[in-house]
DNA sequence: CGAATATATCCCTATATCGGAATATGTCAA
DNA sequence: TTGACATATTCCGATATAGGGATATATTCG
């Protein structure tokens, strides 16, 4: 086997930096535009933009219509959720700061209403198993 | 030229599905992982955990200490958050229900303090995505 | 030292990419 | 119809992957 294929998944197409850089100049840009007015705005020769749209489309990152002899590309930006998802699992990685001082807070506020001393107690395992 | 290698990126590196799930069990579990215990845990042969612990590794996305003859892996979420921002910036498109509901909340606060006539106004074009 | 354990690396094959260039397809206009 | 314009597709070459299997490298133990 190799690689999955770049039209899987969200995942998958938006490794690719032309591809998110597609997604940006699209979501900037209120409604639907050109290809034509993709490819000047991005500078890249016209079959690289059109097939990177093709990736885009097959994952449905980006819808498109027939108008006259155009396209009218923009973007759906709903089938990035899954991605959002995922990586909002892990947020509390970076906001380890925050939940920190949201954990010692709760912790004392419990230790207040129970008149008991303050226990030097480390962060309580949230996953057990912990070998 | 060929695709993006799955080291350049955080991104990269997360559209290999079986690398997410490496990522889910080393998160899911406190603290340090043997190799030998993800092999078990994700029931595949022994060198591919390894091949993609390196990608991994190599990314920044896990971090590695020496013990004994065994090497403890851990996940590093904090690389994960170019992610996380790039992702984070399209929110609007699956949070447009949410949005569209306080906006015509605070527009009617707005109205009920001015006393005037509730106005049928349209949302303002923040995204038109209007069909 | 020699054996056992833990992990990484190497070799191999099939596959799919990305970019470049050329070309095909489709549509409007005179 | 012919031609101009807009976009997609095809062919090419270089590259790198993921998985399978074998093996190399370390480290601990007896």
């Amino acid at each position: 086997m190799a690689r999955s294929p770049t039209t899987s998944d969200a995942f998958a197409a938006i490794a690719e930096p032309r591809r998110r850089e597609i997604l940006g100049v699209l979501a900037g840009s209120d409604g639907e535009r050109d290809v034509t007015w993709l490819v000047e705005e991005l500078g890249w020769p016209q079959p690289q933009v059109s097939k990177h749209l093709s990736v885009l489309r097959e994952v449905g990152l980006v819808r498109v219509v027939r108008k006259g002899r155009r396209r009218m590309y923009s973007m759906n930006g709903e089938e990035l959720r899954p991605v959002y998802d995922w990586v909002k699992t892990y947020e509390r990685f970076w906001n380890h700061q925050l939940q920190r001082l949201k954990e010692r807070a709760e912790r004392m506020e419990r230790e207040a209403k129970r008149k008991g001393p303050p226990s030097s107690h480390q962060t309580p395992p949230v996953n057990p198993d912990s070998n």
